[in-house]
DNA sequence: CCGGGATACTATCAATCTTA
DNA sequence: TAAGATTGATAGTATCCCGG
């Protein structure tokens, strides 16, 4: 036990030297020490004191006092009486720490959940005097401000995994011969391997018999002896948790939805005053706009505090994970890792490994015949002229403005630690504030644009001089897909309203209909987990180019953490030359290669054309130019899913009439399902755990395989 | 490079308004 | 009427800007 001794303590230096002679351990500093000794004679001495008799007591018994006894002031300063001035107004203030702001999310959390009063004082007068570090006001303050947009994790919904992720514990007699690896593999493999016929089965067990030193038959026992019931325990209690979450949550939505078009209304109106008013007024409107914007960039701000902490926890869990969390981690460590691993497997599978990965079964989950044709249908294209599209034009005239770093124009505090000892009240403690910094962007890999190979339907465009792969912005038309910043408030993405987003194009996007309330499949935990998307600063104000810079997939750089078989992942790969000519169990997997029918070729290509007559027609009011363009951004953050294209162009349309007078700044809408942004699309790509995660929570495993299926055939093209 | 003023941000507190 | 909710004032701190 440290004490600290006030320097009105009378006698201070006898007391201070008896004391240590007693074994006491004495602090020079307030915030050091357990205990805060006083003079009890002394009026108004804050909360949580004690009087320095009890070192004298204590002394002279020979044994240690009742603290309590000697307790000086309130337990709290919600306990001062009224008109006490017990307890001095705080000289300094404390800066909320993230350690603070998860305290006070647990304290009010559940509370929240549970219907209660969580906006009241009482919970959080409760919470001072649990912890002093803030009055009540303060932290209630703080959780409306700022923690309740951070949407964190309750500490049990930590616990709540996919079931695919390894995030459980094997024990060596259950495994016998196996590894943990093996097990852990396995049991991320499990969804997969369900959705197999047994005999699709057969061939990956007789390549993991042949890879490794077990049977077929171990094999196999293991699965259904040991993964299986721990796959089907997981997934029962994960999917009830799952209803329960996203229920609250398209509540939750429905509120803030609600509130949102009213708000829009109000908006609306001021924008047509702006609009017809003189240029002062249209000053003022846009002002408004600016500030809201920084409103959001405030609000993210705080997620991203909240993230950067899960981020180092997630990439904590990654190292020792990876490898060792299935030996020994802990569930937590397992479960990041897993979920990461879930991922990149997949990516793994889909490039090196695709027949015999495990990971590489087909998904159970029905898989669009869009993207399968998709892959089919381009390849169909690739001998025809490399007309650069929309998406690998650095120049296109479809705009891809960038969300700027989250912390721009944010000033970070640092606040020092200073050892200076100050004639101290408890409230004075004097702490480190940790300034986290953001976690630098994962190193995207090439971020270009997927060069198709002119396929036939998407329309040739000129091509700047210079720039022979680039086309000339000959429209008008900006597209941003941006549209995490727009929608980050419905969706729970923390990725902010770009202030370089045409404000009047976010406006709109927010009216855009066809925004199905229960999208966000992902729990909202602060989203914590959901990470700014890579983001390009825009610079003076010049349009950013977008569209997809769908980069390619860096496949052969790709560094996953899977552990590999026994044998390795090499030895699988050889046997795949070998023997796997049929990739079996990857059936479902656009493979790139597969060269489609000519028949479902033509099929497909005439699916599209028509598709995009019909859109033509319904759009024929409109500059075609823009038509085409928005047709072809939606068709690819689609990947070419046509019935959900439908939807986007109908968004990006409305988007787009809206902001016509605002600059033609349309935004590719992030909240419809299967609608991947490029935020989604480098997030998919990144390294980096956080992103990988916020991803996988929006579009869901299956879609992120997919979407990985797509990008890489795409870029093949 | 340094120091001082200006500015922005935000924790804290208190007064006032609203609601059950 | 009390509790909850809102609003505004105050002040500490960090950062920016500029002149020396």
């Amino acid at each position: 036990m440290k004490f600290w001794l006030s320097y009105s303590v009378p006698q201070r230096h006898w007391v201070l030297e008896n004391a240590k002679l007693h074994g006491a351990e004495i602090v020079p500093l307030e915030k050091q020490a357990d205990v805060l000794l006083v003079d009890h004679a002394r009026k108004n001495q804050p909360p949580g004191t004690h009087s320095f008799r009890f070192i004298e007591r204590s002394i002279r018994a020979g044994a240690l006092a009742n603290l309590d006894d000697h307790a000086v002031g309130p337990a709290s300063r919600v306990q001062r009486p009224v008109g006490s001035r017990m307890t001095a107004p705080k000289k300094a203030r404390t800066p909320f720490t993230d350690a603070d702001d998860q305290l006070l999310w647990d304290h009010v959390a559940p509370c929240m959940r549970a219907g209660g009063n969580w906006k009241g004082n009482e919970i959080y007068k409760q919470l001072e005097q649990l912890n002093a570090r803030h009055t009540f006001q303060s932290w209630r303050d703080r959780f409306l401000k700022h923690v309740v947009h951070q949407r964190r994790r309750l500490p049990d919904q930590e616990a709540v995994s996919d079931a695919r992720t390894p995030a459980v514990v094997f024990s060596p007699a259950e495994l016998g011969a196996f590894s943990a690896k093996d097990a852990s593999m396995l049991y991320v493999a499990a969804r997969d391997i369900l959705a197999c016929s047994p005999a699709d089965r057969e061939v990956p067990w007789a390549n993991f018999a042949r890879t490794t030193s077990h049977s077929v038959h171990d094999w196999k026992a293991l699965f259904n002896d040991v993964i299986l019931p721990k796959y089907h325990s997981r997934a029962r209690s994960n999917t009830a948790e799952e209803e329960a979450e996203e229920a609250e949550e398209a509540n939750d939505k429905e509120a803030e939805e609600a509130e949102e078009a009213n708000d829009k209304e109000a908006e609306e109106a001021d924008d047509e005053e702006a609009e017809e008013a003189d240029d002062e007024e249209a000053e003022e409107a846009d002002d408004e706009e600016a500030d809201d914007e920084e409103d959001a960039e405030e609000e993210d701000d705080g997620e991203d505090d909240g993230e950067d902490d899960d981020e180092e926890g997630t990439e904590e869990a990654d190292e020792e994970g990876t490898e060792e969390a299935d030996e020994e981690g802990t569930e937590e460590a397992g479960e990041d890792a897993g979920e990461e691993e879930a991922l990149k497997t997949c990516v793994k599978c889909l490039t090196t490994h695709s027949h015999q990965c495990p990971n590489s079964l087909p998904r159970p989950e029905p898989v669009s015949p869009y993207v399968r044709r998709v892959g089919q249908f381009e390849s169909q294209h690739t001998a025809g002229s490399p007309t650069p599209t929309v998406d690998s034009d650095p120049f296109s005239p479809i705009e891809r403005p960038q969300t700027p770093p989250t912390l721009l124009g944010k000033r970070k505090r640092v606040h020092q630690d200073s050892n200076i000892e100050i004639p101290p009240t408890p409230d004075q403690e004097q702490h480190a504030a940790t300034i986290l910094q953001p976690p630098s962007p994962p190193p995207l890999q090439s971020p270009q644009l997927p060069h198709r190979a002119s396929p036939p339907f998407i329309r040739e465009r000129e091509k700047g001089g210079g720039q022979q792969d680039s086309p000339q912005p000959t429209s008008p038309l900006m597209v941003s897909l941006v549209s995490d910043a727009i929608s980050s408030f419905s969706s729970g993405s923390p990725t902010e309203a770009s202030s370089d987003v045409d404000s009047a194009s976010l406006y709109h996007f927010d009216t855009a209909p066809d925004q199905p309330a229960n999208w966000d499949t992902a729990p909202d935990d602060g989203s914590p987990d959901f990470e700014t998307a890579p983001t390009r600063r825009r610079e003076d104000g010049a349009p950013l180019r977008t569209q997809p810079p769908v980069p390619a997939i860096d496949l052969a750089n790709a560094d996953f953490d899977l552990p590999p078989p026994d044998g390795g992942w090499d030895s699988l790969d050889d046997d795949d030359d070998d023997e796997l000519e049929e990739p079996v169990l990857a059936s479902d997997h656009r493979s790139p290669s597969a060269d489609p029918a000519p028949d479902e070729a033509t099929q497909d290509e005439d699916e599209y054309a028509s598709w995009k007559a019909k859109h033509q027609a319904a759009y024929s009011g409109l500059n075609q130019d823009d038509v085409d363009t928005i047709l072809h951004v939606a068709i690819v953050a689609t990947s070419f899913n046509f019935d959900t294209a439908d939807r986007v162009v109908k968004v990006m349309v409305e988007m787009y009439r809206a902001g016509k007078s605002a600059g033609h700044v349309v935004v590719v809408p992030d909240n419809i399902p299967g609608c991947w942004t490029m935020e989604d699309d480098d997030c998919l790509r990144s390294d980096h755990t956080g992103y990988l995660k916020r991803v996988r929570r929006k579009h869901g495993i299956a879609s992120c395989e997919e979407r990985i299926t797509f990008l890489h055939d795409y870029n093949q093209e």
